[in-house]
DNA sequence: CTTCATGCGTAGCTACGCTACTTGTCGAAC
DNA sequence: GTTCGACAAGTAGCGTAGCTACGCATGAAG
């Protein structure tokens, strides 16, 4: 899949993914991947910004960490991230609809009655 | 609607237009902002651009006309720009689906047996 | 001792949609 | 008769945001 179609839609999994309990970065790409069945394998370099803007937006709260001596910054979501993500989903529903009028087989091409 | 969401899928949408037949600039926004009910409402400096780009690709053909004095430029499907077309077609379902396991409600959080 | 997986991070690039603007015809309003 | 809005095309410059390609460090495996 072609990974920079998910402008836009990127915070909403991140958000969606921590929604089942905090995680690690690293831990978040896995996440993405496993559950994605391997479709999504994003880089480091997309992520960190990613989770960087999120906390500044107040939408994650970081926490570091050692494990194994090395060293874990561990995300949750935060009150204001759930309702972010809840915002995201709306979004999703309606771009994924108004996108499917166009793209999804059998959409009318003239809106039947 | 957020537009720039679009991100990636507009290429598709304007194929997804055209595939009903020829259809100039300006007669393919009010032709998005019909279908869509209203959502989506592009601008002309994100339309014109992107029809010259599927140009340049070879999936739409241009050709000038003048009607009522005006000059208008009519883009037309090409072969090769149907076979994009069915291709992002198929990256849509892609996508759609492989979001849609984070943000669809009812989503299962860990994929069940 | 070198390589690989884990783990964090940044700098710079690029793609692409958006804002704001220009040019021009035509019909309606004033 | 001039101005204003719909039609119709287009560009320049901006900002966002994901990607490439790095760098740094530890621990296990070979």
């Amino acid at each position: 899949m072609k990974a920079q179609a998910l402008h836009g839609h990127l915070d909403a999994l991140l958000l969606a993914v921590l929604e089942q309990g905090a995680l690690h970065g690293y831990a978040i790409i896995e996440a993405l991947r496993a559950r994605s069945e391997g479709t999504l394998d994003l880089p480091t370099g997309t992520i960190y910004p990613a989770l960087r803007r999120l906390e500044r937006a107040g939408h994650v709260a970081s926490t570091w960490s050692t494990v194994n001596g090395r060293e874990r910054r561990t995300y949750q979501l935060t009150d204001s991230g759930q309702r972010a993500l809840a915002g995201e989903r709306a979004g999703w529903q309606d771009f994924q609809l108004t996108v499917g009028r166009f793209l999804d087989p059998g959409s009318p091409p003239t809106t039947p009655a």
